[in-house]
DNA sequence: TTCATTTCGGATATTTTAATCCGAAATGAA
DNA sequence: TTCATTTCGGATTAAAATATCCGAAATGAA
């Protein structure tokens, strides 16, 4: 579904805006602990999001990354799949197509359509706010 | 969402399932031509299909794949992914856990067990004969 | 039997993804 | 200024997925 990038992505801008809502700047190395991901592979996917403009680093002692308190609101997860996986998993065919549409469907298509829709709504519905929350009230987890 | 391995191996059974129904038998090089797929690789994964009990094969001339007729109906999509990809669409969680369930959810979990359930249905009631149904009406394609 | 045809199975090669390493640059404090 | 801390960026390595190669085995027909 994602690559792993994108998983350690995820898990990583959900602590930071955690953490960002609370005023607190975090560091890779917290950020890595937290969401038990490597390091260094952590390091180049924050610095793509910061490229993205989905987070913002900072260097030096007392450096690190956060996410200005009024974004948190309004960055979705599909900003942040998108800025390390891309469109594929919205638009990208079942079977590999580099086309695939009504018109010229491949076999499963018109089965995906659908569920690739929900998956759609529900990335761009779900905002940094809302994860951060729910890991907050203790209901979620970012590692086991 | 799927690997290569296994989009090739869905073009293929649906292949050979719309030849099969006909009462023809037909040869690795015939499928991989069909499908637009690499040969070798594609013979991989037949093999694989075969001993998965998914597929027949006959070696020696007018040897190749065929389907038994009065099982093309109950072999579902889901046999399919499952002998090639495994269970990991199914249970997998999206953020990698081991294990990922409701009683210690990574933040997507509430979010994506829908979907997967749907996912899930999908490919458990889409028959093979399904699939080659349409292929034979023109209204679906396996290469473009 | 002989031969051409076809899948089988193991080894190998290539490509992509995942992950690490390390010196450079920035920054804040002493 | 000096120094420790932290991210940046480029190079490299490791692992997994994708793909190829080729001889062996099976098989049906001449």
């Amino acid at each position: 579904m994602f690559s792993k990038a994108c998983e350690y992505g995820i898990k990583a801008t959900t602590y930071i805006a955690l953490q960002s809502l609370q005023n607190r700047r975090v560091s890779l190395k917290e950020i890595a602990a937290e969401t038990d991901s490597p390091v260094a592979f952590t390091a180049k996917i924050l610095q793509q999001l910061a490229k993205s403009d989905v987070l913002k680093s900072n260097r030096g002692p007392y450096g690190g990354f956060e996410i200005p308190r009024d974004r948190v609101k309004s960055i979705m997860l599909a900003d942040v799949v998108f800025a390390i996986d891309g469109n594929t998993i919205y638009e990208g065919c079942a079977l590999g197509f580099d086309e695939c549409n009504a018109d010229q469907p491949c076999p499963l298509h018109n089965k995906f359509i659908g569920l690739r829709d929900e998956l759609s709504v529900m990335l761009k519905q779900t905002s940094l706010y809302d994860l951060a929350v729910e890991l907050k009230k203790g209901v979620t987890y970012l590692r086991r």
